[in-house]
DNA sequence: GCGGTATGCCTAA
DNA sequence: TAGGCCTACCGCG
């Protein structure tokens, strides 16, 4: 689940679900440690949650900073308080009046100084989920850089929230092959590239899923696209588009998906 | 029950 | 580049 669409909608809903409450923090695991967080206290303000890319932040009363990213296996469940007992596996539980928050398999869960905050934030690039990010950063690295666009789109401090899925199918949409160097781009190029992923991303935020197909405006009530149509060539053997062989290498040391019949490698020079 | 796989990313070499 | 870490799920038998 966890791209950047994920992180900014568990963002929101956690916010609406809890934020302004006096939250019971938890540990089932105990691999979290609440104390630093409770101090003496049994309960603790929640003030906001932020979304950076694929980061998240839940502000605390006096500035205390929660950490969480997500990695490849974190996962929140939500349940309804008074929670049922949690799974052992439970890192972090936030409870609040009516709503519960469990979060599992994080790879970072822990509070932070504002220090190392802003550490996160200087070493990820723009965010296409955040109204606050320019672009600017994004299409100076394409402009100058010789790293393919598809190793380009997973370095996070290029542009961040950008995953896998994203990647496969960015490209495809734009009929781009991942090996093509990112210098290789026209300036419309890149730009077609953000807007497409502000798009995209927010689509997911929206779906709660990512979603690819069946145009690209943010159409109000539409349909829900099964599961076997939302992609084009993220995980699939075939295109959606034009029923070719998707061919998979490692790129960045992840799997890249192509259609060689729709994104033909170009030798831009 | 086991092994493989996954939408991520860090570190050592 | 390889290995490590985190967890759930699925297909296999």
């Amino acid at each position: 689940m966890p791209e950047g669409h994920t992180i900014h909608r568990a963002a929101r809903d956690h916010e609406r679900a809890l934020g302004g409450q006096r939250l019971a923090v938890t540990s089932p695991q105990g691999r979290f440690d609440v104390e630093k967080l409770l101090g003496r206290a049994d309960r603790v303000k929640l003030k906001r949650v932020e979304a950076y890319g694929k980061h998240l932040f839940y502000v605390f009363e006096r500035g205390r900073t929660v950490h969480v990213h997500l990695g490849l296996f974190g996962r929140f469940y939500r349940r309804k308080s008074p929670p049922p007992p949690p799974r052992e596996s439970t890192r972090m539980r936030l409870e609040g009046e009516s709503v519960t928050i469990d979060l599992v398999g994080p790879t970072a869960c822990e509070l932070i100084t504002p220090k190392k905050k802003a550490e996160i934030l200087a070493r990820i690039g723009p965010d296409p989920l955040r109204e606050d990010s320019s672009p600017q950063p994004f299409y100076d690295y394409l402009a100058r850089s010789k790293t393919p666009i598809g190793a380009a789109l997973l370095d996070q401090s290029v542009v961040s929230g950008v995953g896998n899925v994203y990647r496969a199918e960015v490209l495809h949409l734009l009929k781009i092959h991942p090996s093509t160097p990112a210098r290789a781009l026209s300036r419309g190029g890149a730009e077609s590239l953000w807007t497409l992923l502000v798009g995209l991303l927010r689509r997911g935020v929206e779906e709660k899923r990512i979603v690819t197909t069946h145009g690209l405006a943010l159409a109000v009530p539409r349909k829900r696209v099964p599961r076997a149509e939302s992609v084009h060539v993220y995980g699939r053997r075939t295109c959606r588009s034009c029923g070719g062989d998707v061919q998979r290498f490692l790129q960045r040391a992840r799997t890249a998906y192509v259609c060689v019949t729709c994104q033909p490698y170009v030798d831009a020079g």
